[in-house]
RNA sequence: GGCCCAGUAGCUCAGUUGGUUAGAGUGCCGGCCUGUCACGCCGGAGGUCGAGGGUUCGAGCCCCUUCUGGGUCGCCA
């Protein structure tokens, strides 16, 4: 049911409504956000993407209108013809952009029923379960609509700066090859070559590379890419990146570029000025000092290693002496304020290190009234452990977490509970926004198991030309010419400088131990590109998806997605994926086995 | 694949040690109200306690299985 719009014309948006419309005729249309029956007078208020404007229908002055309203329930579309009127100073709702007027109604019609909806789009207290099965009326919901419209302010921001700094933006396939290694792919069946698949990018690296070798010099896509692994809160199976490769740059090319991309985001979507250039720190550093690759800056708590400090080289501690003896360190972190921490939330900072395979922690507290209690007053004496403390400059109120263990173990333990430790002092929506770059990571990550090396990011990547005479000696030591954008400690925009020389990329297949053979089955068209003249070049791609997360400090990438996916990867409201008719498998030469 | 949490009215949730007819708020339906804006007041409807099995005189509550959702580890070049 419902009646046509015929010889109405939405003149105003319900939000854009104000003072300086009083007087004026308007038509607005929307949905039925409310309704207030006080008999004679009737309130509705009326939403679209803008906003609430209210309609008042006055029984004695309308009574036609009247009989029609009472007809209307929440969420009926309908169309509004009114005067704007002001609203006598008692009943201005200050509460309500819209608050100073309303529509005082002349037209009134109902444009579409609406069944009554399974929860109230207006109430904001709805699970998450009945918020995506039924999306699109959450969709409806202005805290919704307000983070959607953030992501194509942001869009459009990115896609202005790109066009402006000279970059094009050109679509890559989405039906492509699968590639060795890296994430599970999506595949599709090919129906003109029975037992062939294609695959869904993970990202268009190869390809943008090719634009690259191809002269184009300059290339940008907002590009969907797809990886067919579990999910979580910030990992959804198909998601947005921002795809950059430019030619005949190198890093400070591509930083400057990405700083002035992030300025001018934060600018025209937040209304914050950045600080550029952001600050650049080694992953060797970035390990030392934060105990993991993406450091949240926000504030301090960083890891010291007192390995070095005579009274730890010199300890009869078993436990700090025989990480020592192996090879590794003694580390710990200051955790401010802290020493009046209880027990139990100690031991779940405890619980975190062993999480990542610490055995443990020690720890001593320094007390507000100066005393210390620590767990390790049996081995040091009151200035020994007065030597520790000074190492962290820890001042009374102030909890000593030490960890003793592999370098690698004991930075990752403590690196864990300084995360845990931050979350305790940050807000639940971020006021600050320190962005970081992450460099020189390691080339290659020793797999135990698989007894080889694979590629840490891709095998692409260039290494560091100081670094290029150790890819056959000492894999393990290459430094690889790639850069993480780390933003309040996510990983926000990861990129390099990529392999442009086809002698140093056949060496890299050799150093992850690929036969000529499976170079070519793998590789091997782009490969043969190199070959006919390919520019120096490097780029990065960016998480646009994780960025509007951080943007409006949603908990979830499903927040800032219009259409998510769930932790299975199915979709609540399309209950993708589903089965398939058998004529269909047919045609695609496939079987499937009976669930 | 592992571990943890949740599932009770349309929605959001409470439900004590296993004990009478399972509750609240909100929404919904009806009535009343001329300035509401979380309107108010009166009345009403609304339940396979996720599903299946078990223990028990008796199960929303205990046990087993399973489904759904969330978080996390593995995984994510």
């Amino acid at each position: 049911m419902g009646e046509s719009m015929k010889g109405m014309k939405r003149s105003h948006y319900c939000g854009e409504i104000t003072a300086a419309d009083i007087g004026q005729s308007v038509t607005v249309m929307g949905w039925v956000n409310k309704r207030r029956d006080m008999s004679q007078l009737f309130f509705i208020v009326l939403r679209d993407r803008t906003g609430l404007v209210q309609v008042v229908v006055d029984e004695n002055r309308a009574p036609a209108l009247y009989a029609l309203a009472k007809e209307i329930r929440g969420e009926f579309v309908v169309a509004v013809t009114g005067t704007v009127i002001a609203r006598t100073t008692q009943n201005v709702n200050p509460e309500m952009p819209t608050g100073e007027i309303e529509i005082d109604v002349a037209a009134l019609r109902i444009l579409s029923e609406s069944e009554l909806p399974p929860f109230t789009v207006s109430d904001e207290n709805v699970g998450l379960d009945m918020r995506l099965k039924y999306r699109y009326l959450d969709l409806r919901r202005p805290e919704v609509q307000r983070v959607m419209t953030l992501r194509h302010t942001v869009a459009q921001s990115i896609r202005r700066y790109l066009s402006e700094s000279g970059f094009l933006e050109i679509e890559t396939p989405y039906l492509t090859n699968s590639s060795p290694e890296g994430a599970r792919d999506y595949l599709v069946p090919s129906r003109l070559h029975p037992g062939g698949f294609y695959a869904l990018p993970q990202s268009p690296q190869q390809l943008k590379q090719l634009l690259m070798v191809a002269g184009l010099d300059k290339y940008f896509q907002i590009a969907k890419c797809f990886r067919d692994e579990d999910l979580r809160a910030d990992r959804q199976p198909e998601f947005t990146q921002v795809d950059i490769e430019a030619s005949f740059v190198e890093e400070e090319d591509v930083w400057a570029m990405t700083e002035g991309l992030m300025k001018r985001v934060f600018q025209e979507a937040m209304g914050i000025e950045l600080e550029t250039p952001f600050p650049r720190i080694p992953w060797h550093t970035a390990m030392e000092r934060y105990g993991t690759d993406k450091p949240d800056t926000r504030y301090g708590m960083e890891l010291v290693d007192i390995s070095h400090l005579p009274v730890i080289r010199e300890t009869a501690f078993q436990v700090f002496a025989a990480a020592l003896e192996n090879g590794g360190s003694v580390r710990g972190i200051n955790a401010t304020g802290c020493a009046a921490l209880p027990r139990k939330q100690i031991d779940a900072l405890v619980e975190i290190a062993r999480g990542e395979n610490a055995k443990g922690l020690a720890w001593i507290n320094l007390m507000e009234d100066g005393t210390v209690k620590s767990t390790v007053s049996k081995f040091f004496d009151e200035g020994q452990t007065g030597e520790i403390l000074a190492a962290f400059h820890a001042k009374p109120g102030d909890l000593i977490l030490l960890c003793a263990d592999t370098h690698e173990t004991a930075r990752l333990a403590l690196g864990a509970v300084r995360v845990a430790l931050g979350k305790r002092l940050l807000p639940e929506v971020p006021t600050e926004f320190n962005f970081l770059w992450v460099t020189q990571f390691p080339l290659f990550e020793y797999s135990p198991e698989d007894k080889r090396y694979y590629a840490a990011h891709h095998p692409f990547t260039a290494p560091l030309e100081e670094d290029e005479h150790l890819l056959e000696t000492d894999p393990g030591a290459v430094r690889a010419r790639q850069y993480d954008l780390v933003l309040n400690g996510t990983e926000q925009a990861g990129g390099s400088i990529r392999i442009h020389r086809q002698d140093l990329q056949n060496r890299m297949f050799a150093a992850l131990g690929f036969t000529p053979e499976r170079m070519k089955a793998g590789f091997g068209h782009f490969l043969e590109a190199l070959q006919y003249g390919t520019p120096p070049h490097g780029g990065i791609a960016m998480g646009l998806d994780r960025l509007v997360m951080n943007l409006t400090g949603m908990a979830s990438l499903r927040e800032v997605i219009a259409f998510p996916k769930v932790k299975d990867g199915s979709c609540p409201m399309t209950h993708a994926p589903g089965e398939v008719e058998a004529a269909q498998l047919e045609e695609l030469s496939l079987r499937v086995q009976p669930r």
